[in-house]
DNA sequence: ATGCGATTAGAATATTCATTCCATTTATGT
DNA sequence: ACATAAATGGAATGAATATTCTAATCGCAT
């Protein structure tokens, strides 16, 4: 009981039970081994569990945890469900906290920093990006806009600099584009003339914009075939959409960088151009 | 309770929850949302802290969990977990297979390598912009905005995306913002109220728009301290600018992801508003 | 061999937890 | 406005779980 075991990781654990494998007495060698070896098992599993996996009754497990520091066996499993956490994408919770406490500090508030810390976000939202983002879905979106004769672009609030960026691009590769903008008048005298044979790239993100998740619903019932990119499959334009991205992103709009969306619009847009050669 | 839910993936269970979130009640759609967003929580948590987090009573968790066609919460959980250890377990073979998967795709033009080549484009773009911007710009562009009563941004083209971008979160944090856009006129009449005492933020890349190569001395001339965001000190907009952020980019303006001056104009906009408490 | 300390296994215990039940509130149709 | 059904929240319940305790066993030096 000599190893503070408050914050510790998954690796110094490991190394620590290495360290004092050999110390330690038969059954809690035994014990060690089948930890390292199966540590998902340790991380999910119950003492009864992981007892009856390694061959040892349930109060061993509890001794090898005390032996290595750790107030009981629930206690020594945190640390290996830290893992498993660390393996899937980064909670945004945990992100933005740390930019919270970040903002505390008088460092944290020098412009320079704020520059890293959104850089350091744009980096881990890409990675997220590749990883979230299939093959499969690109292509269905590809085809649909290479078969469309107008693409018609929603995007407002927060998320009309991807819209905008979309039809700079597509247009720049000679594609029609028609920007939903609401300039003039009403976005739905805009897309008044948008039909089957059409293409719709919607784009939203919490809190969705009224008049998107207004207008999205009305142009697929008019049949015009949808690509949506969007924050969950519970946002307004996923129902009836061919295609959805789902973007993980910050829960607070003012600090998006829209990084994510922006590389996907222009994978979209130039995929499109190659594939139509 | 019509879904078998025995050997369900955690994919087609988020497809389900998305399915049949409408169709729920009130609560039970709460539930849906902060499932969807808070997987982890859920693959980790007891009832008890899901609720909590949720704020939800705990009974209402297991009435989801019924209403999902699970026998309890416990049975639920299992698949969340499910994407716990599908995130950590490929080590090396599989991820091996993966690089090679991506390689074969670079091959062809499929989409998807298009996607990933843009995600790499933009890595590197990021890293740049955090190594050629300086602190000492950085704070003299803040202090600028922070004496400005009114923003004038200036951005057409394909730079017009960072611009309304940067409208959007300076509104957002409550500042007085113009955004040069031309719509229903020229954009000298928009501009014609700039004094000395605003300020006006200038985003520019190759080709240069011709009207913001045209405003930006006009604006400067009457003494609009400015701040540029270009790609050269050769562009029309360095000259005269108290702070030039000078961005390498894609010389195919088609091919811009747009990524480092979007995540510059963010951390100015939200570097003055912790500055400015 | 024998006594002593360390180690162990299994039962006992106390706690935590998921689940169910019921009274109350809220929505819905007549 | 009323009656009926659905939904909800909170307390009660019973199961599952981690932990502790104790008697038995093992290893080891004398």
């Amino acid at each position: 009981m000599n190893k503070a075991s408050g914050a510790m990781s998954y690796d110094e654990l490991r190394g620590a039970i290495a360290q004092r494998h050999r110390a330690l007495s038969g059954r809690l060698q035994q014990i060690a081994e089948f930890v390292l070896d199966h540590p998902t098992d340790v991380a999910l599993g119950t003492v009864a569990e992981v007892a009856q996996r390694s061959g040892v009754p349930p109060s061993a497990i509890v001794r090898f945890a005390h032996a290595l520091g750790f107030g009981g066996f629930t206690e020594m499993q945190q640390v290996f469900r830290t893992r498993l956490v660390a393996g899937v994408a980064p909670s945004y919770k945990a992100r933005l906290a740390r930019m919270k406490s970040e903002e505390k500090s008088v460092l944290g508030r020098q412009p320079a920093a704020v520059l890293s810390r959104f850089v350091s976000e744009a980096q881990s939202s890409l990675v997220t990006l590749s990883q979230s983002v299939h093959a499969r879905e690109l292509d269905a979106a590809t085809a649909i806009l290479a078969k469309a004769r107008d693409i018609y672009l929603l995007g407002l609030g927060g998320s009309f600099p991807v819209a905008t960026h979309l039809a700079y691009v597509l247009r720049k590769l000679g594609r029609r584009v028609v920007l939903l903008d609401g300039t003039g008048g009403s976005i739905h005298e805009q897309s008044h003339a948008a039909t089957v044979d059409d293409a719709l790239v919607a784009i939203s993100f919490r809190n969705y914009y009224p008049d998107t998740a207004r207008l999205f619903p009305e142009l697929v019932a008019r049949g015009v075939p949808a690509i949506s990119i969007t924050d969950s499959l519970l946002s307004p334009i996923v129902e009836g959409a061919r295609v959805v991205f789902e973007i993980q992103d910050m829960p607070e709009p003012a600090l998006r960088t829209l990084v994510a969306p922006m590389c996907l619009v222009q994978a979209m847009a130039i995929g499109l151009d190659l594939a139509a050669d």
